[in-house]
DNA sequence: CACCAGGCAAGTA
DNA sequence: TACTTGCATGGT
């Protein structure tokens, strides 16, 4: 097989170029506020949008989309308001975790967490109950503007078809090969997440071929899964 | 009605 | 270490 790029910078740049070109540059930004955006992490794991958004809107209207409010609500209290999100027991236990960890470690501050090194916040993150991967780098890049990439369903399947990955890689793996062949811009990867999002939500899904895909020209989707 | 989206932890061996 | 299962909703 060619390789059409000598680098792999080269192509994952010419990626982001087609995708951007054509839906947009998005500045796209999951929440209102960094703490909205902590909860989303937590209730948009294995969910559609929609379901969140019908969440987050309960978490609203009730007036306790605050740090301090949720912890003083009980379990019952909590699940009920998330109902629509999905799992809303191992949500309502992992979002508590979650206001804990953010309280005892950094007094519920955003900046103490971005003022801690990447590495070690990202690891305490990680050992807490209900973050993995994806839930640890979506708050370090949306909440706390750290150039980490975030790997997601989408991604591994745009990336699958693209022949850059083959499905066997971790979520470590998938995230160094972004992050080790692109400049470590928190507004470019935050950007670059987003056309994955957008172009997953569109495209790539079930169909063998997409008409007007944008990066039609690059994929190697053959119909296998 | 069947099927789809789509992270993480815990249990098994 | 690697594989399997539980968790629950709303939309098609």
């Amino acid at each position: 097989m060619i390789r059409r790029f000598a680098k792999r910078s080269e192509q994952l740049l010419r990626i982001y170029e087609l995708l951007s070109g054509h839906y947009g540059n998005l500045g796209w930004w999951p929440g209102e506020t960094p703490f909205e955006m902590m909860v989303l992490a937590v209730l948009t794991q294995n969910t559609a949008w929609s379901n969140v958004e019908k969440a987050i809107a309960n978490l609203k209207s009730n007036g306790v989309l605050s740090p301090e409010k949720l912890l003083a609500l009980a379990h019952d209290e909590i699940a009920s308001m998330i109902k629509p999100a999905g799992y809303f027991n191992v949500k309502t236990k992992r979002l508590t975790a979650l206001l804990e960890f953010f309280r005892d470690e950094y007094s519920f501050s955003f900046e103490k967490m971005a003022s801690e090194e990447l590495s070690l916040a990202r690891l305490k993150l990680l050992n807490t109950h209900g973050v993995g991967g994806e839930t640890a780098d979506s708050i370090l890049l949306y909440c706390v503007n750290k150039p980490v990439f975030v790997i997601d369903a989408y991604t591994r399947r745009i990336l699958k078809r693209l022949g850059i990955a083959d499905g066997e890689e971790s979520y470590e793996d998938l995230q160094g090969i972004f992050m080790r062949n692109l400049p470590a811009d928190p507004a470019l990867f935050n950007d670059y997440h987003a056309q994955f999002v957008i172009h997953g939500k569109t495209m790539c899904r079930t169909k063998p071929l997409c008409a007007g895909c944008p990066i039609a020209g690059m994929c190697s989707y053959n119909g296998k899964k």
